[in-house]
DNA sequence: GTAAACAAGTTTGTATCGCAAACCAGTTTG
DNA sequence: CAAACTGGTTTGCGATACAAACTTGTTTAC
């Protein structure tokens, strides 16, 4: 955002809410498939979709597209940028509280 | 968002990083003008009036045309309800925190 | 056996947002 | 009095988040 205040430049792909859930769940849980991820936010479909393609994109989140039995599954597990990024972003929080205070 | 995971829906005004910023300055300095915003937070200046804008229309924010001189000056101020979301969002702030580790 | 319902996602449409650049009214300086 | 400066506001635009509509394939009902 600036260098004045560095301490309020955060990681636009994590501060959106519900991309934040996906991960916090995939942070604790390794794996994780689409109706998982469903119920637990409580996204819709297509935000989710929409959200963990974002995800993807920025190498957050790795998807596999598999079958159980005939019906498609798709699995996610966040990838090593991911993890870090995540960790960044608690980080970052935590100095916004602090500047908060 | 959702009532799955309340913890993480933030008030969007606040959860956007200039703003919240903004905020955070007004919420210890009782008051300040435009040109004081504009050096703490290094925003430009479309987008500091832009900010301003929009707290005002959210009522968080009061804002008080005068002259300093013959210089027009902008105060701003952040109202009860503003004060009260800032307290709001730093709890919230604080719970998504722990949902975190 | 085929039509209707269902499952698991993806794509589309739209209103909003955040940002920088352009603009503007008034003041000061040369 | 023209040019530059102050203190902002408005405009233009690409990106975003969301819900609704759509798609591809499977299972159920008859």
């Amino acid at each position: 955002m600036n260098d004045k205040q560095p301490i309020f430049d955060v990681d636009r792909i994590l501060h959106e809410p519900a991309r934040l859930m996906i991960t916090t769940i995939l942070y604790t849980a390794e794996e994780a498939d689409f109706l998982f991820l469903l119920q637990q936010t409580g996204l819709t479909k297509g935000n989710l979709s929409a959200h963990l393609s974002k995800l993807e994109k920025e190498d957050y989140v790795e998807i596999e597209k598999t079958y159980r039995g005939k019906v498609p599954q798709t699995l996610c597990r966040l990838t090593k940028t991911g993890r870090k990024a995540f960790e960044d972003y608690r980080r970052q929080l935590n100095k916004i509280l602090k500047e908060m205070k």
